[in-house]
DNA sequence: TCGTTTTGTTCCATTATTTGGAACAGTGTT
DNA sequence: AACACTGTTCCAAATAATGGAACAAAACGA
């Protein structure tokens, strides 16, 4: 997961922040750190002069640097698939009163990047962003299973299989299985296999190629909605998908229109 | 604005897409970065491998990739006021009626943080991320007007001071008096400084120690609202201002008393 | 069809940057 | 006043980045 000289040791030490959630001092991240004292000091210098991270000198604490969101907001923008989306996520969720998620494959992981919620109207930036298992949510099922064969063999050897409930799939075979039934049917469930009580149907979003873009789910709770009533919205939930993936055809043309550009 | 060796180097690329604003091809890049092809491709390369960047190998365009999204996700929970702030803003948006704005300032600019708008309920992360001038908005001036003399004049250097209307403050000189009489009243407005018929009063969000964490706004339409009527609304927002810069110090406290957690 | 141009990728000796052990400097503690 | 702890700086050795140029692969034109 690391590599790439000095550019993969820096992001190293910044997904390091991260992952702690709070502002943390220097002894704290050196304690953890595979990294020399020198070298982990130089390193935070470098990105706090860049702002991927800032430094509060009162507490002397790094913690993660805004020029990340003003970045994120741009990747947001031009590289997931929500812009797109969002027209359609809204009118799938008014007119079927349900709870809509939008998702993408990072790193074999699941990446929210946008919900509609059918009791409160929206939430914010909050999901966006998010991220979650992939072998045992029905976005992730959905994505993982019409994955090229190799990429999915590689991204389910990735996956971390604990079992947070007695419905989920606990091993690799078990759950390439699964794919395959998944990618034979057109669509996925999450069978309680994430949280208890919490049931889903998900839907791949794919190019006339074949190729994941992302996935889209309808998410219910047991006592409100059963299987089979879910499994009815999936013909509305298929217009969706192709809807969202015929506008992504689109959007991507523009630019060999504009390939010209140069100087 | 660059610097810091090849990391430095590496994050001049992917502002360079990020500039684009949709997929971009190498020859693009190349034609207007000051690198040497081979060193573009390789930072590209390295960018890509790390997530940062994504590759479309059909159109052979590269984007920003998801990797900033999750990224940013945690940069906005952990380092922007924005969670700290949430309950504050959606008290005072449903109390006022009003459309309110929380910014930060990152690198001379404004970052809208969060907002809550009047009409519509609330905007996704699209809100968030925003960037905008200092030196014409309400928030803006706010924070530059409680910076220290120092950080103050490097800002005001920064600006860019073009005329957006014709209350348009368009030299340093009157801007950094107008931050003066900012200081002075506690407060700013923005007088149709940036968008004809759009005015708003902004506060800072101060530490007790005076640093700038932010500012929140309230924003009107000339037709709608007057100045005087908006400055009847400072208590209100100075008491949020105040709540949100509280509840700031509050979260800073913790890692104190957890920083002896080295192995 | 075959040369020609454009675009993207790889090579490798040179050059510049990063590395990290160790010494040093602050700060607070007993 | 000695001690422990955290953070910062130094510098020769080790490593990685550089970029001119050669190469490959498409896209184009006649």
């Amino acid at each position: 997961m690391t590599g790439d000289g000095t550019v993969g040791k820096a992001l190293d030490v910044l997904e390091q922040v991260a992952a702690f959630g709070r502002p943390v001092r220097f002894a704290t991240l050196l304690s953890q750190s595979a990294f020399p004292k020198a070298t982990l000091y130089r390193l935070l210098q470098t990105l706090t002069s860049q702002n991927l991270l800032e430094y509060d000198a009162e507490t002397q604490t790094y913690s993660l640097g805004i020029r990340l969101v003003r970045l994120a907001h741009n990747a947001w923008t031009q590289s997931s698939l929500a812009p797109i989306a969002r027209p359609h996520l809204d009118r799938l969720s008014a007119e079927l009163k349900v709870t809509v998620h939008l998702a993408q494959l990072d790193n074999a992981q699941v990446l929210y990047v946008d919900k509609r919620n059918a009791a409160e109207p929206i939430e914010m930036f909050s999901a966006a962003g998010k991220v979650g298992p992939a072998y045992c949510t029905g976005v992730g099922k959905a994505m993982l299973a019409f994955l090229p064969d190799a990429a999915q063999r590689s991204a389910v050897a990735q996956q971390s299989f604990h079992r947070f409930t007695e419905h989920t799939y606990t091993t690799a075979q078990a759950l390439t299985k699964e794919l395959a039934a998944i990618r034979a049917r057109g669509y996925a469930f999450d069978r309680e296999e994430h949280e208890p009580g919490i049931i889903c149907v998900a839907l791949p979003i794919l190019t006339q190629n074949t190729r994941v873009l992302g996935a889209i789910s309808v998410t219910g709770s047991t006592q409100a909605i059963s299987l089979d009533q879910l499994q009815e919205l999936t013909p509305k939930l298929a217009q969706t998908a192709a809807a969202i993936a015929a506008d992504a055809q689109e959007w991507r043309f523009p630019d060999i229109n504009l390939q010209h550009t140069g100087t």
